[in-house]
DNA sequence: CCCAATTTGTTCGTTGGACTAACAAACTCC
DNA sequence: GGAGTTTGTTAGTCCAACGAACAAATTGGG
């Protein structure tokens, strides 16, 4: 029941059905593969003939490859077809406030390469030390393969993208406004660049990389610094008329007396659970932006410490866990009764701690969800050894190969 | 960048490029009628032949028709094309807490004949008087007219409704949980029935009965006894994984000390500005939902004296309706940072001070909202004269016939 | 060992509809 | 009344879905 919009829209040629059988076929082949060409006549319910016309395409322009033929229990064995990832090379690239990460993977988001150094805070600099960097990488890894060949580069940068222009709107973490990101490094690389922020980029890996069942309605919460949302809505990520979207961390939990948040209002979601909240409290200070900064820098105190004292007994780490975890808990609930996602996946250092914490954000959730079934939607954390924002950079690169034809 | 949920795609047939562009070819008679096929052909960036093809069938099928020929400054008079929209009549039942309205309505959404009746809350019952109304309508005002017959029906209910199979999940407001109210209507009067909730179909009805322009991306929050939000991104309305989506009037503003809710939390948008929460300020009473329900019973007072008596110079008056707008701003805030729509509208009583609350709205969405252009948000009051859900039960008919195929 | 049965994958003819170009219709202006 | 212009139709071409027949490759039974 989508609207068309009559501005833009994408009329039908001789040649859509063709484009969408195509990628409904990739799809399929990517998600149960390895499989013969008469399983996906029966999955497609289309005739074997037809089949045969849209792997000879998807064979020639090389997404998909034959495999072995295996045995079957009567009748002609089947040649089985895969989706060729392992020499199709990703590059992928995390800015962070203080490391960048740079990996090297195959199309499928398996890791073959990954490094990181010091941020540079100025573009400039920073373009070009990513360009060197990505061309040595390429060189070492893809000459070595014989026919492999770079994909693209995703990067994934804290604060606002204009996806569609891959300019970086404004980041706070970095100091930077108007940064023309993508095509700077576009034109260092001679490559398809992909810009986009980190909770998108993560809720988009989830999409494309993750799980294959469930990915069309769902939510993915970052919480280290800040705390943002990355939304998926009808197999569709949420970027906002402003892209904006998604900022779920400034969601006033106690807009009369809560903490001062660094956007400037009080009580904000992201006051009460941010990494810097939670090692705040656990010294017995309230959260005030400027002083806060300096006092962690001097005490050199991480979440990671906190964490790791909770769970040595340390009383007064519990109680500031518990807390943020309840806070969590509310936020989580006001994403459920608002977008009301099939699951809410949790990435950020906090998931070091997860059974912790999990009955305290449970129980809040509880008593804030307006339905039995929204009490009990799935609440999954993703750990950061699985580098979640370096998966979301591989997805910005291997979405738009699977995506569905726009079309209407 | 939609994703293909390889469970259930749709895959494209031969007839699939002809259903899109038909389609097409029919959102564009809407907007731009009366128009000529040639014309069509320039917008549509196709030869006049293949429109010709396209509006015979949308000729036969009774979508269009075809209007005067009119003066051309050179060449051949062209004969325009209007969309049907004056014989094809829709039934809209927006059932409420104390009463329940019929319409009768033509296409787009031009009333007919409307009535109204206090709502019986027992389904059967409802059921029963609602066709024979329906009936009685369809027999006076139909008849008459030669061709004219009846598209569907559309039900604006308050409460969660699964609008897939047209059940009523749950509606405190009626006291229903559970209520096969589609299959029941449906049964009863032969037609199609479509049954959605009141925020949605209000979002619904901005979209393919509002301005024809921006509504892919905006969102509808109503504000009356509940406060609920409509939420359209990517051109396609948002229901959730439960149906639950939209719920922001139970964001919690102030989860430390603020009024208790009628769901059980405490300091929910809902509770400071929902009629009631407003009414009960008025009256120097904090929400207390048993007690003020009784409060505003035994006095008599709605929304409505009070903003008289607020625009006759009531200091209290305006003080309590001051206080609401400040609320309301800072909900509107919440909706503008998780979703960022293009523009929010915003229905419900409280639009008949819109001039004295518009201020103080903007004012506490400036301070929260966390970018200029987001800050910038357009805020749009509809009045209540408008009929907002009556129109949302009309678009809940009208949207099937005019959307976009679902294909891939 | 050969033939029936079974399953996979290809080929070929049909058909619907997008696309193109020519043509008929209807009008204005000179 | 003919040239020019614009609208709408028609006839022919071609791409791809569709269906059916066929070739390929295997198992099992007589």
């Amino acid at each position: 029941m989508r609207k068309i919009d009559t501005q833009r829209f994408v009329r039908a040629t001789r040649a859509t059905p063709r484009a969408i059988n195509r990628q409904i076929a990739l799809n399929l082949v990517r998600e149960h593969q390895p499989i013969s060409r008469a399983d996906l006549a029966r999955r497609m319910d289309i005739g074997r003939g037809m089949v045969t016309a849209l792997v000879d395409e998807l064979l020639r322009e090389g997404s998909v490859y034959e495999g072995a033929v295996v045995d079957a229990p009567r009748g002609r064995r089947p040649k089985m077809l895969h989706v060729r990832t392992r020499d199709r090379l990703v590059v992928a690239i995390d800015v962070r406030f203080s490391l960048t990460y740079v990996m090297l993977s195959d199309f499928d988001g398996a890791p073959i390469a990954l490094e990181s150094f010091d941020t540079i805070t100025a573009p400039a600099a920073l373009v070009a030390e990513l360009a060197g960097r990505v061309r040595r990488l390429l060189a070492t890894h893809g000459g070595a393969r014989s026919a492999a060949r770079c994909e693209g580069v995703g990067v994934v940068v804290p604060g606002m993208v204009d996806h569609r222009t891959g300019r970086v709107v404004y980041s706070p973490q970095l100091g930077w406004r108007d940064v023309e990101l993508r095509a700077a490094l576009a034109h260092a690389l001679d490559l398809p660049v992909h810009v986009e922020n980190a909770p998108i980029a993560c809720a988009l890996a989830q999409m494309w990389l993750g799980q294959r069942h469930d990915a069309g309605d769902f939510a993915y919460m970052t919480v280290s610094d800040g705390v943002g949302v990355g939304l998926v809505v009808n197999g569709e990520v949420v970027r906002g008329h402003g892209n904006t979207a998604g900022e779920f961390g400034h969601v006033p939990l106690n807009a009369v007396s809560g903490p001062r948040c660094l956007c400037g209002a009080t009580g904000c979601l992201e006051a009460y659970t941010s990494n810097l909240a939670t090692v705040s409290r656990y010294l017995g200070q309230e959260l005030a932006p400027a002083h806060t900064r300096q006092l962690l820098h001097d005490t050199g105190l991480t979440i990671a410490d906190v964490i790791a004292r909770a769970s040595d007994g340390d009383a007064r780490a519990r109680a500031a866990l518990d807390e943020t975890a309840r806070w969590l808990g509310i936020g989580l609930a006001v994403v459920i009764n608002t977008v009301n996602p099939a699951r809410i996946v949790v990435g950020g250092e906090i998931t070091a701690a997860w059974d912790h914490v999990v009955p305290i954000i449970r129980a809040a959730i509880a008593a804030r969800a307006l339905t039995t079934a929204a009490a009990a939607t799935p609440i999954v954390p993703e750990p950061a050894s699985e580098h979640p924002r370096l998966r979301g950079a591989i997805a910005l690169v291997a979405a738009p190969v699977y995506a569905a034809p726009a079309v209407a």
